[in-house]
DNA sequence: TCTTGATAGTTACATTTTCAACTGTTACAA
DNA sequence: TTGTAACAGTTGAAAATGTAACTATCAAGA
C-alpha cells in the first residue's frame, strides 16, 4: 500500500541528479566559479557553437530567465558574444568569444575526466544498461510528434 | 573536443529529474498544493513510519533547512506529528498523523499511476535496463565504508 | 496599411533556497 | 565535575529562482 520510493523513478532521479551535479560541479566552481545554470549554458555552447537562448532553455530543460540570468553573467566575463539576427531581430545568435573558447578547452578535459571515472567505476556492462535505460526514457520526453501525456 | 552533453550524465540526470518531477508533481499539486519538498518528505514518512528531520534529509539528499521547513508546513497542515527522542532530546521522532495517513493513501494510487505508465510506455527490456543502470549508480554512492572519491 | 496573435527575451516582484550563525543537547575526556 | 567538540534542528539574511507582466519584433490576414 506504500509507496516505495526507491523504485520510484522521480525521486530516483532527482537524488541522482543531485549527487551527480554537486560532483561534477565542483571543478568549474573551484576553477572559476561558475554557477551550475552558467555551467549548462556555456557547455552548451561550447558544443553547439551558435545558439539562442530559447533553444538552450528547450535543451537543458531550464527556465527561460535562468537561461537569460546565465547568459547575461557570461556576458560580463567576456565569454560568450551575441548578435541579433538580421532576418528576425527577436532572435539573439549567442556564441563564445577567445576568451570563452580559451576557457571551454581548459575545463573540458577536467569535467571529461570526472565522467570517466564515473563510467570506470560503474563497469562496462552496468553502465550500458544504463546508456539504454536513458536513451529509452530521453527518446519518450523527446519526440515532438506523439502525444505522451506528459507535457508540462 | 567539445563535450556531448548529450553523453554527459550530470546533464542528462537533471534534464531527466527536472522533466520527471515536474510530469509527477501536478498529482500532489492540483490536489493538495503541495510543494515538492514537502511532497518529498512527506512521501518518505508515509513509507518509513517514522524518521527524524537528518534521516529525511539524508535519504532525499535535499538541504536540512529545506526539510526543516518543509515539515514545518507539514505540521501547519497537522499531517505529521513529532515527538522528542526522550533517550536523546536533540532528535525528534517524525511520523504522519491520522489525517497524514488518510491523504497518503489518497496520493499513493495516483502517483503510482504516473509511474506504471511512464513503465509501460518504456517497455519491457529498456525499463529493466534502467533498473539495472540505476541501480548500479546508487549503488556507487550509497557505499558508506568505501571512499568514492565522490564525497562532498 | 492596420490589427491581432504569436514569439524572443528581459525585468519586477514574490517565493524558494542556501549560507552562516545560532540554540539546545549529547559524548567524552581532562 | 568542567570543558570541548560534535550533532539535531531552527532562523535571519542573502542569493537564486519562478511567475507574470512587459517590450520589441514578426507573421498573416482584413
Amino acid at each position: 500500500m506504500a509507496l516505495i520510493l526507491e523504485e520510484f523513478l522521480p525521486y530516483r532521479f532527482n537524488r541522482l541528479a543531485e549527487t551527480l551535479s554537486r560532483n561534477a560541479s565542483r571543478a568549474y566552481r573551484a576553477e572559476y566559479g561558475l554557477t551550475r545554470p552558467e555551467w549548462r549554458a556555456f557547455a552548451l555552447l561550447g558544443q553547439k557553437g551558435t545558439m539562442t537562448a530559447t533553444e538552450i532553455s528547450v535543451l537543458s530543460a531550464m527556465h527561460k530567465t535562468k537561461v537569460s540570468r546565465a547568459i547575461f553573467a557570461l556576458e560580463q566575463r567576456h565569454w560568450i558574444r551575441r548578435e541579433v539576427d538580421t532576418a528576425d531581430r527577436r532572435l539573439e545568435r549567442i556564441s563564445l568569444t577567445r576568451d570563452g573558447e580559451v576557457a571551454y578547452r581548459r575545463l573540458v578535459p577536467m569535467m571529461q575526466e570526472v565522467e570517466d571515472r564515473l563510467i570506470n567505476r560503474l563497469g562496462e556492462t552496468d553502465s550500458a544498461a544504463l546508456q539504454q535505460g536513458l536513451k529509452a526514457l530521453e527518446a519518450l520526453f523527446d519526440e515532438p510528434k506523439t502525444t505522451t501525456g506528459l507535457e508540462k
